[in-house]
DNA sequence: GCATGATCATTT
DNA sequence: AAATGATCATGC
C-alpha cells in the first residue's frame, strides 16, 4: 500500500502508484479513513483527492505540479465499461486577458504536460463508487508528433483569444486540446480583453485533452 | 476570483 | 453514444 508521505523519487512514487492497481476505490477509501459518497455529483473530485492523498501529492490548490520537486503532475483518468477514458481531462485555465505575445514554450499547458502520472480508475456509472478498481499507473511524457499538435492546438486557442475573438470559442476548435467552460456557471465572469484590446469580461474557459486523445495515451 | 480536483447533463 | 456546454466542491 502506498504511504501518505511524499516520495522522494520518481521510482518510489511509481512503485507506490503500482500498488494501487487492483485495489477498489472502496478499499483505498477505508484504508485512508475517507467516506465514500453516494455518487459524484456533489464530489466531482472525490477520486482525484483520494489518490493524492494515497500517493503523498502535497501541491493542495498551489499552481505547481502535484509532485512538485519531480515536477510530475498526477491525473486520474475515468475508464468506461470496455475500459477507455470516457471524459476528457482538465488540464489548465485559459488565460483570457493580455494573451498577445504568449507563447507555447512558457505556456501553463506545456509545464502541466511534461511529465503525467497517469492513473486510470473504473468509472462506468451502473458500477458503484466503492466497487470501482484502480488500473495500472504509468508515467508520461508527450511525444514530439504529440507536442507539435498540442503546440499547434494552443497557438489556434490563443490566436482566438489574442484577437479579442471570445465569441468563436468553442469545444470544436482543436485536435487534442479543446477549450470548454470552466465555472460554477454559465453566469461567472473574468477578466478578458476584446477585440479592440480593451478590458472586457466573459465566462471563464479552460483547456481541456480530449477522451480520444487520452485514449491514445492510454493506448502507448 | 482563481487555483486545485473533475463529472454531470444536455445537445447533436 | 459521443461531444459539447454546464456545473460541483474546497481552500485561500
Amino acid at each position: 500500500m502506498a504511504d501518505q508521505n511524499t516520495p522522494r523519487s520518481e521510482a518510489e512514487l511509481l512503485t507506490n502508484a503500482s500498488g494501487l492497481a487492483g485495489k477498489t476505490l472502496g478499499q483505498l477509501a477505508d484504508y485512508l479513513d475517507e467516506t465514500v459518497p453516494d455518487n459524484l455529483t456533489h464530489a466531482k473530485g472525490w477520486v482525484g483527492e483520494l489518490i493524492e492523498l494515497a500517493l503523498g501529492a502535497e501541491a493542495g490548490s498551489r499552481p505547481v505540479p502535484d509532485f512538485e520537486t519531480l515536477g510530475i503532475e498526477l491525473k486520474t483518468i475515468p475508464l468506461n465499461a470496455r475500459l477507455q477514458p470516457q471524459e476528457s481531462t482538465f488540464v489548465s485555465s485559459a488565460p483570457l486577458a493580455n494573451t498577445v505575445g504568449m507563447q507555447w514554450e512558457t505556456s501553463a499547458v506545456k509545464a502541466k504536460l511534461s511529465k503525467v502520472l497517469w492513473i486510470p480508475v473504473e468509472a462506468a456509472k451502473d458500477l458503484p463508487i466503492a466497487k470501482r478498481r484502480i488500473g495500472s499507473a504509468f508515467l508520461w511524457s508527450p511525444s514530439y508528433e504529440d507536442e507539435h499538435i498540442l503546440r499547434a492546438d494552443w497557438e489556434e486557442h490563443i490566436e482566438r483569444i489574442a484577437f479579442g475573438r471570445l465569441d468563436e470559442l468553442d469545444a470544436r476548435h482543436g485536435t487534442y486540446l479543446q477549450i470548454r467552460p470552466k465555472a460554477l456557471n454559465r453566469r461567472e465572469l473574468t477578466a478578458a480583453t476584446n477585440g479592440a484590446g480593451a478590458p472586457s469580461l466573459t465566462l471563464p474557459r479552460g483547456f481541456y485533452l480530449r477522451t480520444s486523445f487520452t485514449r491514445k495515451i492510454l493506448l502507448r
